[in-house]
DNA sequence: TAATGCGCACACT
DNA sequence: AGTGTGCGCATTA
């Protein structure tokens, strides 16, 4: 896995610039992180390609030059139009890629990244569930489509390119992006492009052959991001024994971060770096330094990202005013409605609304002219830390359980949850016991098979499953049949789920599950919110409903298909 | 001089 | 038609 500050560098690199409608580029992605971080540009470009392999980052072709997006704000309203098996080793539906996207072309030497296509995809998925979200899920992954006219080409990451990709680095023969913007895209762009799709030189061949399979994906991708090998996770994440806390969980991130970085003026405790913001784990507020932030204020307070020492003052401040300004309008709408004044409930809260309150307040703030756009960005920044919450309308609201603005407490947020969850971890066995008699069968082959099939997919020279790949092609059912047949067996299940007890996983471990089970984008607000396999047993339905900010649909397959009966199981277990 | 802001045309669904 | 994207230029630091 990459370096979670490279990781939230990029992202937030790849934020700014697309919130300042700039093409977040290779070329601007390196001297952006550079200039904020002093990152080298080689360094950047590696951890680019890691966290393009870990689907965090999709990269795509537009308008004839390679961009690259941040996974998790990717809408597609696309449908697939077909669907295929990515156990073809995608060769072949890459090839079709290849085909629609022969305007294209790729240096070659890359496999093409078929993470990226599962991605999208996979994104689709969610967006087909979200029109569904009371049916009570099929358990088989959905197959997996692929949309044949997609014309904003996922590419393939280079992972052989090494250096030379980019032309702002100082370095030459940009390949990637050569590749697709030497070729001149099907003559599609217009002069000005010609122009400057020329000025980044043209690297001519044929799109990268070698398809990824998905064994191979599946194969390296716990490996990559360190959560493959429960050893070495363990080592990242600190891996103290006896209950991991939200503390422990925080310290091991936020002190080794800061250990690292530049940025040692962050004090005292991990848990006191985490913003108290969010019920749910929050140690990492390591969040990424908002776009707006200027270097020279970087190092400043350590508040909400220890390792970015605060990010910046400028749009913490900024962010703190916004929440402040959310909720006491919201507190103008419940007075007002309360009294009558507005009809039909609540006024809608928007940009537009928050602009003028803010505006109002002071004008000019301290930090400079409140532009639409700057609101904006920090906005989504706070929405992304769940300080604020966007409603399915598109309006903004506070979390729905109580998020402070104020300082972090001394029990960050993380803790607060951990202890509420503590002592409701009776809920989870009465969870488990109100569905036992119902589902409970259903659920546990589901599991079981999940499970095989996930780390089967992972581990599978250590657990000699190489034929119980996880492919979206597979299903329960099918694998379940498996299993009666003998292939796995109950006592070869049980072991297995006696070594997985998701009580010892690691956040990666959590991020590493639900990547497999389909729900990629998903995964990642399971990383940003630090949630462990302890975190995961504890977690509530509304939790899991409102707390990640992740939409509906997904939330309720995740949470029924998986957090759910893995609460289950193992309080089965405990039972 | 580099970074940022943003109108507007284009790409894409 | 609606929305996302990013070029190109103006402005700002």
């Amino acid at each position: 896995m990459s370096e979670s500050k490279y990781r939230d560098w990029i992202l937030e690199t790849i934020d700014s610039l697309r919130s300042r409608k700039a093409r977040p580029d290779l070329e601007r992605i390196c001297r952006m992180v550079r200039r904020r971080h002093g990152s080298d540009p080689d360094r950047t470009r590696e951890e680019l390609e890691k966290l393009i392999q870990e689907q965090t980052v999709l990269k795509v072709s537009y308008k004839g030059s390679i961009s690259y997006r941040n996974a998790a704000k990717v809408q597609r309203k696309s449908r697939k139009k077909s669907d295929f098996t990515p156990d073809n080793g995608g060769g072949s539906e890459v090839e079709g890629e290849k085909a629609i996207h022969s305007s294209l072309n790729n240096n070659g030497d890359s496999a093409h990244s078929f993470t990226d296509l599962e991605e999208v995809e996979s994104r689709d998925r969610e967006e087909d569930s979200v029109s569904e979200p009371s049916e009570y899920p099929d358990p088989r992954p959905e197959t997996p489509g692929l949309t044949s006219e997609k014309k904003q080409k996922l590419f393939p990451l280079n992972s052989g390119n090494g250096p030379g990709c980019c032309p702002g680095c100082g370095e030459t023969g940009c390949a990637e992006t050569g590749c697709a913007a030497g070729r001149g895209c099907s003559g599609k762009a217009s002069a000005s492009k010609d122009k400057r799709l020329g000025e980044r030189g043209g690297g001519g061949g044929q799109e990268g052959g070698g398809s990824s399979p998905l064994a191979g994906n599946h194969e390296t991708k716990p490996g990559q991001d360190g959560s493959g090998a429960p050893s070495k996770a363990k080592g990242v994440c600190g891996g103290a024994g006896g209950v991991e806390t939200a503390g422990q969980e925080g310290s091991s991130s936020c002190v080794g971060v800061a250990a690292e970085t530049e940025h040692k003026i962050c004090q005292g405790s991990a848990s006191s770096c985490s913003s108290s913001n969010s019920h749910l784990m929050r140690p990492k507020q390591l969040q990424p330094a908002s776009p707006l932030v200027k270097p020279k204020l970087r190092a400043g307070r350590c508040e909400g990202n220890p390792w970015v020492g605060g990010s910046g003052q400028t749009s913490s401040d900024l962010g703190e005013r916004l929440i402040a300004s959310v909720r006491r309008l919201a507190e103008q709408n419940r007075a007002s409605a309360l009294r009558g004044e507005t009809r039909g409930g609540h006024k809608p809260l928007g940009l537009k609304e928050i602009l003028g309150y803010l505006t109002s307040q002071d004008g000019l703030s301290s930090e400079g002219k409140l532009t639409r756009n700057r609101v904006k960005v920090v906005l989504e920044r706070e929405v992304a830390r769940g300080r604020l919450r966007r409603t399915r309308c598109g309006n903004i609201t506070l979390p729905v359980r109580g998020v402070e603005a104020a300082p972090a407490k001394p029990t960050g947020p993380a803790n607060r949850l951990l202890k509420s969850a503590l002592q409701d971890k009776h809920i989870g066995k009465k969870i488990h016991r109100t569905h036992r008699s119902t589902s409970r069968e259903g659920d546990q082959n589901m599991l079981s098979w999940f499970l095989c099939v996930w780390r089967g997919s992972a581990y599978k020279t250590e657990v000699g499953v190489s034929s119980c790949l996880l492919t979206p092609t597979a299903s329960p059912r099918d694998s379940g049949l498996a299993e009666e047949r003998g292939m796995n067996g109950g006592v070869f299940v049980k072991s297995e789920l006696g070594s997985l007890n998701p009580v010892n996983w690691t956040v990666s471990d959590v991020v590493s599950y639900f990547t497999s089970a389909g729900f990629p984008e998903q995964a990642l607000a399971f990383r940003t919110q630090e949630i462990d396999g302890k975190s995961l047993l504890l977690m509530q339905r509304n939790d899991v409903l409102t707390g990640l900010s992740i939409r509906l649909g997904p939330a309720l397959k995740i949470y029924e298909r998986h957090v759910k009966v893995l609460q289950r199981t193992h309080f089965e277990e405990d039972d």
